[in-house]
DNA sequence: CACATTAACGAAAACGGTTTCGTGTTAATA
DNA sequence: TATTAACACGAAACCGTTTTCGTTAATGTG
């Protein structure tokens, strides 16, 4: 087993000293060609690289970036992992990916296990647990380390940091004008229950384009699901009671299954009902009927994350000033809707 | 803005040695009590942590394990990544996931970065990339430097490690021999080309299913693709030329476009051909009709690996020995076979 | 020849901990 | 009273780097 090779085996081997050996290696001026090129030789044949823990310790600085998402099972989470993959990585930085599960305990424990050290700043979005227990010291604390922080899609304004989102109103509201304008009367929205950010913005939107349209908010017409389980008989129940002719769901999932459960029901989409999803996923695309989909961006808004968040880490500028980036979310159209 | 509090400012301020600190905070027996409770309060007061770069410099063991794997919009390895930060963090471990890009030298690279003391040890299936470039040098490199490695599904035995798979050659033994049960005559096979391990065994355990039902390999039946690209327009002409009554295909993806070109050719799923995909993961569960699946169990593959993993890095135990371990693939039985 | 300058290198501190090995004080023992 | 053991703590080495600040010897200058 080779051992790794450290400067102190090298300036031994060599009879100089360590210090003489990293400056050589950094092709110091203050080291003679001779000497420099004798240990960087010896270096390359042994095939000598710095122990990034040393470094690290030495500049305070990891090259390590923390990832908090809820669940990692989930095509947009995987999207913006793979958007901040991306631009991390050509920066020369690492991905620590750690999942909350959407427990708020969770989210804790591992944003404190990361927050000691082990990496340069956070990009997270929000477990339901805690947009539930509207509790955010622990995103506090972070702040206040001077440890910079993204925060993506799953918000809060009760911290001041760096944020990026799609304009979720905007995007329930274009949804929903579009399944207003093909004609449709009783437009129905699948959602979570109101503490998700998200999902409360996409309320926003759809009442913005009911009143529009002249239409008021009916209550019969709005479906809110307790958790992120997929509630089969709830979703029935509504389709068949509130009989929408139309309908907004504020992720794939719901919608997938919403789709599904009217065609059981002997409805025909989108001739009896139309769908549109948020998220526009595997699912949206490979359905059938193929779902119309409002696009979340989430490459972009991964990679636009770390953009941000690698600003911050490398930037002197003590300036505190956090912006947050909208992004414009995009319907794509499909079969669950009319043409 | 709190600057992170270390050793040195409570001793400092405590009027003690560093020393002193690091033993009382450690519960030493060393230290008086009175001292430690001193101590010990001044530290909660002003929420002392540890550095764990400092830790890991100092017992050369980080915490983190590097998980490298080809894609990760892909919910197999999505699942699978579950399944070993449920272990692993359980454990107190990190996560550091890089994605190869299904590209040899991006898995080089990645590997390389981590390999220099920011991991205990590595947990990652091959890229297609290193697949059929054949070359795993910068794998043996990690294991001749002592560092731990499990490999993961997309395994070679080129590399002594540990392995963790399932059963390929099985999986696509069973998916095969459910089809011909159901009285099919041209079973038909997508795969990729035949660099890809498992690809390799799936097509074995494809021809031996063939074989004990008195059948013969007819290359007419089987349609290689080059990449993990969907060629629609090779599906659509190998399913309309080769016209297949059943169809096993080696990821979920070529299964699920297989099944709509079939029925956009007309073919009715499944009376006129079945289909079976493998990996089982969202899109077989929710496409029209839903898809029987081969369930890779790619969580339980997860937690399996991290475990290996964990378990050699914290063994002193020098013991050369590595095992394989072989999970059972499960049918899935849907609406896209005859039940 | 005395002095200043420069080239080439080493010693040591620092990053933030852990741990071994003293060392001074006090109390117990002979 | 002299010896010893236990107690409570500190000094220093160490992990692997980087970097500042000497230090030495050779060279150049007047």
């Amino acid at each position: 087993m080779k051992q790794k090779i450290t400067l102190k085996h090298i300036a031994k081997e060599l009879n100089v000293s360590i210090s003489t050996v990293s400056k050589a290696l950094k092709n110091s001026e203050e080291i003679s060609r001779d000497t420099k090129e004798k240990i960087q030789a010896f270096a390359r044949l042994y095939n000598y690289k710095p122990n990034n823990i040393a470094i690290s310790l030495k500049n305070k600085r990891t090259k390590n970036i923390g990832v908090v998402i809820p669940d990692i099972v989930h095509h947009f989470f995987t999207t913006v992992i793979r958007g901040i993959e991306q631009f991390a990585n050509q920066k020369g930085y690492n991905v620590i990916v750690c999942l909350s599960d959407e427990s708020f305990d969770k989210e804790v424990i591992n944003m404190e296990m990361l927050a000691n050290g082990s990496i340069d700043g956070f990009i997270m979005s929000l477990s339901s647990g805690t947009q539930r227990k509207n509790d955010y010291e622990h995103l506090q604390q972070v702040v206040e380390q001077g440890i910079p922080l993204v925060l993506f899609d799953r918000v809060t304004d009760q911290v001041d940091c760096d944020k990026v989102v799609i304009d979720d109103q905007l995007g329930a509201y274009k949804a929903v004008k579009k399944l207003l304008e093909e004609g449709r009367k009783r437009v129905g929205l699948v959602t979570t229950e109101d503490y998700l950010s998200v999902s409360n913005k996409r309320n926003l939107g759809y009442e913005k384009a009911l009143m529009e349209f002249g239409l008021t908010y009916d209550e019969e017409l709005v479906l809110k699901l307790p958790s992120m389980e997929v509630d089969h008989q709830r979703i029935a129940d509504f389709l068949a009671n509130a009989a929408p002719d139309g309908l907004l769901s504020v992720n794939e999932i719901f919608g997938i299954n919403a789709l599904r459960i009217a065609r059981d029901q002997g409805k025909r989409v989108p001739e009896d009902i139309s769908v549109i999803g948020f998220t526009d996923g595997l699912l949206s695309q490979y359905a059938n009927p193929t779902m119309t989909a409002i696009r979340q961006h989430g490459e972009e808004m991964g990679r636009e994350s770390a953009r941000m968040l690698i600003e911050k880490v490398e930037g002197q500028s003590e300036s505190e000033s956090f912006v947050t980036k909208i992004l414009e979310p995009t319907l794509i159209e499909r079969e669950s809707t009319i043409n």
